[in-house]
DNA sequence: CCTCCACCGGAAAGCCGGGTCA
DNA sequence: TGACCCGGCTTTCCGGTGGAGG
């Protein structure tokens, strides 16, 4: 027998893994029956080339918007085909296309247009993405996934989107948003705002005992029988409900839970498995996220082990400025302005890998005051994995003396 | 009550590597 | 080939500020 068929086939744990991911959309979603028809109530004008109100979706992480809007969508899609009508629903995750350009490019690309992901003007690609859609009679329902992201770069793309309908002939588009930031309107144009949410659907965070029927749905159909112990899927919807209710992360213990299982070659789930998830999930968040760091942010936070590994638990801007400094002249990196380091720093703490505030120490100024979150040797590790980061080793103790003279000073 | 520190953080502009087009 | 466009990263410039100490 070939070794990889008989690894697949002696999974004692799982039926079909691929449930438990969330790019899986089951053909039931539990406790969503209220947001699911307010939605289809909403898009079934399209079904008679009427163009539907446009809509805005909120609620935080794993409450099942997307899952939901692709469920409706995909229905509608269904319906639309049998009755030939000609609507489509276009999907796009704005953490991906984050552009006014890329949106467009995208829409005219799904309407058999070819146009390059970069190089033309985007007042082009607008005219070529509405001759996409005139070309004939048809509603296109526009699904912007993580609406705030795009709306960082601009509202332009949302203001010409709304507005696009008074241009077209044959076709009628709608646009549906995504967000999980609740306050992304403030960043609008008040003209973007009304017409964007001409309609809105709020999606609460689950419950534990939703959650567990979410997760029990979902386990039927991934692990073989008699395999959880009774206790995984209450614990598992009990820690994701603490974490506001979602339903992504129950999904991921579960699976992870499961896969430490298997590795142990246990024939059961116990809840001292979920227990080994939450962990391993914890640490390889950070991990890959230290990982894939730019190497500039990567001494600055190496810098910051320094300055906690010599008994500052907590320093400034300036003081991590310094340091991180004096390193990239010993490497011969670049050093950055200190304007971009504070980004730089910014972005660490809204990674959760560091945690900043600013404070004012009266006549010593304004800075942020900033501390390291995650245990300093896993960050560590990961960091020494970068072959630019190694020859840091060797000034460490040089480095940890200076400070302790508390010259901070040019080297 | 005022001052003044040591930064914060917005705006704008420059550079660079990706690309198109005629 | 040169003119031009785009996005990401970075620098430059600069107005703004909470509160300890005078």
């Amino acid at each position: 027998m070939n070794i990889f068929e008989r690894i697949v086939s002696s999974s004692r744990i799982f039926k079909n893994r691929d449930v438990l991911r969330h790019t899986y959309t089951p053909d039931r979603l539990p406790h969503r029956d209220e947001q699911i028809d307010t939605l289809a109530t909403i898009l079934a004008p399209a079904l008679k080339y009427e163009t539907p109100s446009n809509i805005l979706i909120y609620g935080k992480t794993g409450t099942g918007k997307t899952a939901t809007v692709r469920f409706v969508s995909r229905q509608l899609e269904y319906v639309s085909s049998k009755l030939d009508v000609r609507c489509t629903v276009h999907y796009i995750n704005c953490e991906l296309i984050d552009t006014q350009y890329r949106v467009f490019a995208s829409i005219a690309n799904a309407l058999g247009k070819n146009i390059p992901m970069t190089g033309l003007p985007t007042d082009y690609v607008y005219c070529e993405m509405k001759k996409a859609l005139d070309s004939e009679k048809r509603v296109v329902i526009v699904v912007l996934d993580e609406i705030d992201k795009l709306v960082k770069k601009g509202d332009e793309a949302l203001y010409n989107l709304t507005r696009i309908n008074s241009e077209l002939e044959n076709a009628k588009v709608s646009v549906i948003g995504i967000s999980n930031d609740l306050k992304f309107k403030s960043y609008l144009d008040p003209r973007v705002i009304s017409s964007l949410s001409e309609e809105e659907i709020v999606f609460p965070p689950y419950n534990a005992e939703q959650l567990k029927d979410i997760l029990e749905q979902r386990a039927k159909l991934a692990f073989h029988e008699g395999v959880l112990d009774e206790d995984v899927i209450p614990f598992c919807s009990a820690l994701a409900a603490q974490e506001h209710g979602d339903a992504r992360k129950a999904l991921d213990l579960l699976r992870v839970s499961g896969e430490i299982a298997e590795r142990e070659n246990s024939e059961r789930v116990t809840r001292e498995h979920v227990k080994k998830a939450v962990r391993k999930i914890e640490s390889d968040q950070v991990s890959e996220a230290v990982r894939t760091l730019p190497t500039q942010s990567k001494v600055l936070l190496f810098g910051m082990i320094i300055l906690t590994e010599s008994g500052y638990a907590k320093f400034t801007t300036g003081e991590a400025y310094s340091i991180y400094r004096n390193l990239c002249r010993r490497i011969g990196l670049d050093v950055l302005t200190q304007r971009r380091v504070s980004d730089l720093i910014s972005e660490l703490d809204m990674l959760g890998i560091i945690n900043s505030i600013v404070i004012s120490k009266g006549r010593y100024g304004r800075t942020r005051e900033i501390k390291v979150e995650m245990p300093i040797e896993d960050l560590k590790k990961v960091l020494l994995e970068d072959y630019r980061l190694e020859n840091l080793l060797k000034y460490e103790k040089d480095l940890k003396s200076l400070i302790s003279l508390d010259t901070f000073g040019d080297v």
